[in-house]
DNA sequence: GTCTATAGACGGATAGAC
DNA sequence: GTCTATCCGTCTATAGAC
């Protein structure tokens, strides 16, 4: 049996992955010097640029890394639902779920990282960066073309628009769950015991955002009041 | 009349204030220099740290400028509600409205670059740097001691812990929409006409809201299914 | 209050030895 | 693949003239 080096539990590509991971999530990118990162991966600083090629190929591959698995073990529970289902359409409840849940188990995952990068991929949501959104919305987009459909056989009778917009803000409540959960002191004054229990809080957030779906339309008069 | 200098339209300081919030908002706090922030208010290098001491005491100038005087706005229109009901309780869909409506109309507000930093403050809530989320923190107490026992009081059957949550997630879809509103089209797959229409936005958003605000709770098999 | 000039630290990236 | 050394640009902040 070979002599490993003494630097592992990972190989050094995959250790800056993990940093980046990290320090990305607390300073942002433009905030995180590969000095630092690569520190913390107890790698050299030039080996970010031998093993990635810049700063911003590394940061598209912190994405990339998480974001396509993810994306197709959404896809994948959703067949499974609907092969389950027969011909039946499903209920709003189970494709949240098969959404929502994917991400929400991932903050449990301090093992390997995993709740770094949901905690980054929260605030990463809300940078107006354009080549950042672009990735995003590059990488989301089969699973998009999946769920859309879905939730549109579900809901057959809501119109197109109203349902995009509810979708949106579904997709909403997540990112911010997931970047801030640990702020709901703000609100409480005090910490609840439950934050980190991904079952109970896809419960709870499962009910806020099935019922935000279902709910009735505005009328002409809300808008009117909203003057 | 004297002679008036060629800057204006406003004060150096002023003229700072604004183009932190359009660059702040782009580019994060690291992302954005000095350099280029004075240069888009038309000031000198130095002006800042003559006008506000170093780049965090402008940081967070800029926060304290608008935050205060929405804040404040809240909570009157709060008042003025429950005056008008008497003793009578308040629904929530009026709380809601009193607390998002204030942020909503800032995203029409081009004139004086309110929606700059709606955007802005939309973004941040995602922020875990630890003095920014003290700042925030501090700076929305005032409110939500006000509102929080206002919706205790509209829904005096919900259990505490499971309304804090619920207002934690009114909260985000609130952060996200103001942040991240020009994204719908990631699920819609192309721009929907009334994005911009505040009034509609308002009507939407608080349908959403308040559905979720009042759905029935999860129940222990709920909580089993997210296994 | 506004300017120029500059100090002094830190940024990403690379060349070239091993 | 990994290292050291270094180029060179940018950063915040300040000193001091006007």
């Amino acid at each position: 049996m070979p002599l490993r080096s003494i630097k592992p539990p990972h190989e050094t590509r995959t250790r800056i992955l993990d940093a980046a991971e990290e320090l990305f999530m607390q300073h942002g990118f433009e905030g995180t010097s590969m000095r630092l990162l690569t520190a913390k991966a107890g790698a050299n600083l030039a080996a970010v640029n031998y093993h990635f090629g810049s700063k911003d190929a590394l940061i598209e591959a912190v994405f990339r890394r998480r974001l396509d698995a993810m994306n197709a073990q959404r896809i994948a529970e959703l067949d499974r639902l609907e092969k389950e289902a027969g011909g039946r359409a499903l209920s709003p409840n189970a494709i949240i779920r098969a959404f929502v849940g994917v991400s929400l188990r991932m903050i449990e995952d301090a093992r390997d990282g995993g709740r770094n990068f949901i905690r980054l991929l929260g605030r990463t949501y809300s940078d107006p960066h354009k080549p950042i959104r672009a990735l995003i919305g590059q990488l989301y987009a089969p699973a998009m073309a999946r769920f859309k459909p879905a939730f549109e056989r579900a809901l057959p009778q809501m119109p197109r628009d109203e349902l995009i917009w509810r979708l949106h803000f579904m997709f909403g409540t997540l990112a911010y769950t997931i970047a801030a959960t640990d702020t709901v002191h703000l609100i409480a004054g005090c910490k609840p015991e439950d934050r980190y229990d991904a079952r109970l809080l896809e419960a709870r957030l499962t009910a806020f955002l099935e019922a935000g779906l279902l709910a009735p339309p505005h009328t002409a008069e809300d808008v009117k009041k909203a003057a």
